[in-house]
DNA sequence: GTGGTCTAGACCACG
DNA sequence: GTGGTCTAGACCACG
């Protein structure tokens, strides 16, 4: 499936979050694909039950996914989330720590712009052609 | 001095970092400037004495205070931290993860590097004229 | 595990971090030995939580070994550090004090030498044969 | 005089103790030479009267220098200090801890040597010829 | 007065 | 069970 990096900053129920918003973003997953259960999942990554439950919670109540007593968990329709402007000043607070972590390391406001750029054409699917 | 706020996604004692950073990113604080104690610090902010011990130890290690035995604590040289990889790719994570979260706000990848800019603005010290 | 001198001139968290390295050093912890919790080594040392912590930190911080969040520390990847300039200034002058004291205790330079000798075998696993 | 670094990893009074001990062992200051008294050195220095009171301290309990009442603060004869053990047992921790650490920056045990025998004739006014 | 070390103990995040 | 954050407070080294 995908790989889980136990040394990588973001905890693990992060890393299978992370994969999976990538995933749905690009369309590799869309919506109505069934996902692995739970207790697949985490023998497939080889990690706890109880972290592969913690990241399906917080994908359902982002409305990314939505499981079905007795059938399975499924990707849900896309929908573009309000914006909660406390989670948006969360992010712009991390954005703002990262901006300045590489300020120091001698990145410049274009420098950043451009890794932001390259990022974001990283798990964005192509939109034209 | 600055603002603490204990809801904030941010550990206390990484808001003291941020904040002293942006200030010496700003040009607020200057090299040999002194810097209020531990003891001062944590009474301002009315957190404990340790809190700030913690973030002023980190802040030396990245060489942007040094403490001097029994003088007080003082802002360091500018310096240009050489680019550690791992680093720059744990910050590349915390980038994607954030720009994945923007894009299902709505966010486009201009809305982005808007976002970006206008941050950069917001700490960097006007450069020209 | 190690005996812990409260009498020793080297504070508590010092004499963990040696006692770590030196076993790393001579082979005795190899890289992916898992080493006790902070919890379980501050109770076999009969010294405080804090303090295995801080010296687990700054053995991390080292490169020494690394913590896998929720799981344990464990020793790792041998790597030769880069040399820091200041820090190589600041073992000479702790060296240039001990040799000092040394020659008014009525050491001679072959002596010293000797007692190097005799420490850096003390701490080197056999290389040969 | 001698420089003072406020940055130096040993405290004031211990580089005021390390630099007359080491122009007594070379010889630029011999038995019976007045040396200025602390309140003199501390304002040459501009150091606190305090620190160097401590050095001073310590330096005649060591048998360096001997202060006679209303004289001043003269060089003491030469002697060589017996062996205290415990004395002894810290340097050598000492010696250890940093001998870790120059392993640890790739140093072999003969380059140990080399910096030992380099740091030892720094000080040593030459024996022969 | 300045920071450094250490203890004791609470609560939390992660797995 | 694992480490991370934070508090409260003691005592020490240095100046």
């Amino acid at each position: 499936m995908f790989p889980i990096d136990v040394r990588d900053v973001r905890p693990i129920y992060e890393q299978i979050i992370d994969n999976i918003k990538e995933q749905v973003i690009k369309g590799v997953l869309k919506p109505g694909d069934q996902i692995p259960s739970v207790r697949q999942l985490a023998s497939m990554l080889t990690v706890n039950v109880n972290t592969v439950t913690k990241a399906y919670q917080q994908l359902e109540r982002q409305k990314i996914i939505e499981t079905i007593r007795g059938r399975g968990t499924f990707v849900a329709d896309v929908i573009i989330k309000s914006i909660d402007q406390k989670e948006l000043q969360d992010i712009r607070k991390v954005l703002k720590s990262s901006c300045m972590q590489l300020h120091y390391m001698g990145f410049s406001k274009q420098d950043v712009i451009e890794e932001i750029s390259r990022i974001y054409d990283g798990f964005i699917k192509e939109e034209k052609s």
